[in-house]
RNA sequence: UCCCCGAUAGCUCAACUGGUAGAGCGAGCGGCUGUUAACCGCUAGGUUGUAGGUUCGAGUCCUACUCGGGGAGCCA
């Protein structure tokens, strides 16, 4: 059946001529003797022109009550018109309706996000939606050549694990017939495993943290692509992450520029995407938050807020005002909803205005030796109009495989990626520990049980090599690329800390 | 886990200091030959999240609970 019918997306090579749609009914209006139906076929949107007469007088009063979301079939002719979503429209000779929906109950107005995620298996075949998933197919093939095409070999690490590698806070647990076992926090350790094989190797699945983490940075099953490398040290690590970030999003630049467009992207800044990215010490990031450059970054940020929020209580007033005076009933209505957005926009940066101190204080106050907080990483990030590495933790923030920097033991050898412009971390990365008895020692000092790393440690102990990777959080990446403001936009079915609705 | 905010029609929201519920969208019907979340007219649609309390009277005040949103800590 498919093959008979046309592809929205590919209208362009069929001007003049007569085909037949297959989709269903986006949003219809109609005016009288004429009628505009937006249908929806997967690929993208296109007007369709019913005019009274041309069609039957039958088929005409059918689809003039036909409901939203309805599924059917259209043929006609193409035009070019600017005036159509897409650029072109199809001029109905005929249609014949497959199913019809009554009371679809996602309307062209604005929802509550408690709402839509009720009815998340409808939604998504909303615009915003649609383009979200376009964006992260590319990104996924995008990931896949990328490591494909510079020599790594593709490993699926298991998702039943005894280990933990992340923190045991974390963990989910699961009974495996009777034994008691973890859904997977990463790949990694695995990984190194077949990195000693391949040499250049990479994982990509789905990735469970029990994390009570309540964000719009969170989810407890989100996808991670992880590379690891034999071989290689810090800088190796850092090239190998900003070319790997720059390809990524070039392609989805260059794919899906409609998409983000769509979605409101700050395409501009993304065309900065390119190595070579910022690099940062921790040392440094340290002395960044306690300057008094950041202060007075600080203290700008806040006026400008302060500024943005009179002029929206202005513009919210002058509204107020309009609302009161003598007016036709349907204005007073489009006013209100006019109101509403711009109050939830006054309700966000009364947070940010909120926020801004206590981020303040906490930069302010940083000692060396803590992890950066979100916020700390948000300024740092806020700062930059291109990714930012942050590299050598103290060894006390970060996890046990990490290797120690033999020129300076109270740090790491790893790195963060932050993404500009306030979207925080993307990217965790580290050298691994490959001396037997230092890892050892860490493996202890964290209160692992040692027993359960021996095969690990073996990787130590035949050939060890200099060896590192790093883990990229899809999600987190489409959020940025985007501009989307919640995470949980970025995947069709989010599973949240407290809540999993289908 | 902690802090703040909220819950009123299918959806998004109104209802000034306590006085018995109101729009738009959506649905149904009608009008309009170029609409872009079209527009215009009519109709239907509600035990105000749950349980108590204060009061002559509670959507509005108080208490508890349930659910949701935002933020913090931790992280990709």
């Amino acid at each position: 059946m498919t093959n008979d019918f046309t592809q929205i997306s590919c209208l362009a090579g069929f001007q003049g001529q007569e085909v037949t749609l297959a989709g269903w009914l986006y949003q219809s209006r109609s005016s009288g003797k004429i009628q505009f139906l937006i249908i929806r076929d997967g690929t993208g949107l296109c007007q369709c022109i019913l005019e009274k007469g041309k069609v039957s007088n039958k088929l005409f009063e059918q689809l003039k009550h036909l409901g939203q979301e309805s599924s059917l079939t259209v043929t006609g002719i193409i035009h070019a018109d600017e005036r159509s979503v897409g650029g072109y429209e199809l001029v109905v000779t005929d249609a014949e309706i497959i199913s019809v929906t009554t009371d679809y109950p996602i309307t062209p107005k604005s929802h509550g996000i408690d709402f839509l995620l009720k009815n998340r298996h409808l939604h998504l075949r909303s615009q915003r939606q649609w383009c979200i998933g376009k964006i992260r197919h590319t990104l996924i093939d995008a990931i896949r050549r990328f490591f494909n095409d510079n020599g790594f070999t593709l490993i699926d690490t298991p998702i039943f694990t005894a280990m933990a590698a992340e923190g045991e806070q974390t963990l989910f647990e699961a009974d495996y017939f009777g034994t008691p076992m973890h859904l997977t926090q990463t790949g990694q350790l695995h990984l190194e495993a077949a990195a000693m094989s391949f040499g250049k190797v990479y994982c990509f699945g789905p990735t469970f943290r029990a994390e009570k983490s309540k964000t719009r940075r969170h989810l407890t099953e989100f996808w991670m692509v992880e590379p690891e490398v034999a071989f290689i040290d810090l800088n190796g690590l850092l090239e190998l992450a900003e070319n790997f970030v720059s390809f990524i999003a070039a392609k989805v630049l260059q794919n899906n520029k409609g998409e983000l467009e769509t979605l409101g992207a700050n395409i501009t800044a993304l065309e900065q995407t390119k190595a070579p990215f910022y690099r940062l010490t921790y040392t440094e990031v340290v002395d960044i938050l306690t300057s008094e450059k950041t202060q007075k970054f600080l203290t700008r940020q806040l006026e400008n807020l302060q500024n943005t929020k009179q002029q929206l209580e202005t513009q919210i007033g002058e509204l107020e005002n309009e609302q009161k005076g003598q007016i036709k009933q349907w204005q007073k209505d489009k006013i209100a909803a006019e109101l509403i957005e711009l109050n939830a926009a006054l309700a966000e940066l009364n947070t940010k205005i909120e926020n801004n101190p206590k981020h303040a204080k906490l930069a302010t106050e940083f000692q060396w030796g803590r992890d950066l907080g979100g916020s700390d990483e948000t300024i740092i990030s806020q700062m930059h109009d291109k990714p930012v590495f942050v590299t050598h933790y103290p060894k006390e923030a970060k996890a046990f495989y990490m290797k120690t920097d033999r020129e300076n033991d109270k740090v790491v050898l790893n790195f963060d990626l932050l993404a500009p412009s306030g979207f925080g971390e993307i990217i965790g990365g580290s050298v691994r520990e490959d001396d037997y008895d230092l890892l050892v020692a860490r493996i202890k000092d964290y209160g692992l049980d040692i027993e359960n790393y021996q095969w690990y440690l073996d990787l130590r102990k035949y050939g060890s090599v200099p060896h590192g990777g790093f883990g990229l959080g899809v999600e987190r990446t489409i959020a940025w690329l985007t501009g989307e403001r919640h995470i949980r936009q970025c995947i069709a079915f989010p599973r949240l800390m407290d809540k999993v609705y289908i």
